[in-house]
DNA sequence: TGAATTTTGTGACATATATCAATTGAAAGC
DNA sequence: GCTTTCAATTGATATATGTCACAAAATTCA
């Protein structure tokens, strides 16, 4: 057995928890999809590929950046039970403009994109599944649009614990700083109260 | 009639060209839609009450915006052949944050949000119809966090002048200034060459 | 047409945050 | 355990952009 169990009723249980589908309605057909792990640090996508799956985190810690000026923006992360992939390079089949890295030792189930299609294209639940996790990156992206783009630093710094604590105990200081928009050096003094 | 065919064609052709679905395949029954149109300033939809219906804008120019510590931030402008709604209200019946108003006297077609649910349900087509809008929603979104959050004032506007050229003609500057996050007085120096 | 309102443009000044530089502290590798 | 690399902190300084105030255009509308 390539794909352990336990996993594939991970992701069903997620799957239903975040689109209100019946749990014995999401069917997933074993054969589509692998468990894979990346050890921390390691490449899951560079910039520059065409990315060609989603995946699936049943553990660990996965974050996305792209370079501006040789410099590295977070755009980014993802835990257990979150979804990762590069969106638009996905949906578009388009080179990534982003890198996908391991922050920590990570299991998660791939699901190539070709078998995501061929899903939509003879499930209606599928569809259905697929048109709802989009709608939630839409609402996802919007707040951030709005929080990166018109609160101060202390502000945004001060959502990322509201709206995603688990990070700020796992992701170094230096990353958060760069995925809210803040240099590291004043999201220290934040941190420290000044 | 209360809808006039060539504006339904236009949706039709709108919706073909977006998500690639052959025009023959885009079907709309004429029954669930309406034309509306809207006077200059009048509003849409405001805060607090929840959006439901999506519009397609025949012609004429909306915008969105939401009021933080008393003024308006703007969201978003749909021209000719965008599509305009409050998403996440629409998608989670929630009542909206944001206000939608005509900018120009606008002529829509009006899709009530119960149609829309009752069209996904009924038709493989709506239902991929609907992911890919989304999809194409969540690119959108992605893009503009970026050049939101880690650009400089002018790269901001200069973006805004390469992606959405017309609107700089036709939306008054300090729209477009809350729009990219930059105060009237910064984007009136930048656009006078400073 | 003329008054009133809205929009845009400029100057002076304030300030949040970036940048640079140096130090300390922690983690990784041998 | 020691060395090396990486991460975080702290201070000094620079700067982009915001804010305030006022004036000039441009629109609106009666």
């Amino acid at each position: 057995m390539l794909i352990l169990n336990s996993s594939i009723e991970k992701l069903r249980h997620f799957l239903s928890t975040a689109t209100h589908i019946p749990i014995e309605k999401v069917e997933i057909e074993e054969s589509v999809l692998t468990e894979t792990s990346y050890k921390k640090n390691q490449y899951i996508l560079s910039e520059g590929s065409v990315c060609n799956s989603v995946i699936f985190i049943v553990s660990g810690l996965i974050r996305s950046y792209y370079l501006k000026d040789g410099l590295e923006v977070n755009t980014g992360f993802y835990k257990e039970n979150d979804i990762a992939c590069s969106f638009n390079s996905l949906v578009n089949r388009v080179p990534s403009n982003e890198f996908l890295q391991a922050l920590e030792n990570t299991t998660a189930i791939v699901l190539p994109y070709e078998s995501l299609l061929k899903l939509y294209s003879t499930s209606d639940q599928w569809q259905e599944i697929g048109r709802i996790m989009t709608e939630r990156e839409c609402v996802y992206l919007a707040n951030r649009v709005t929080f990166l783009s018109f609160e101060s630093a202390r502000t945004k710094y001060l959502n990322l614990l509201k709206e995603q604590p688990e990070l700020v105990n796992r992701v170094p200081v230096h990353h958060l700083a760069s995925y809210i928009g803040v240099s590291r050096e004043t999201l220290s003094r934040i941190r420290s109260g000044i």
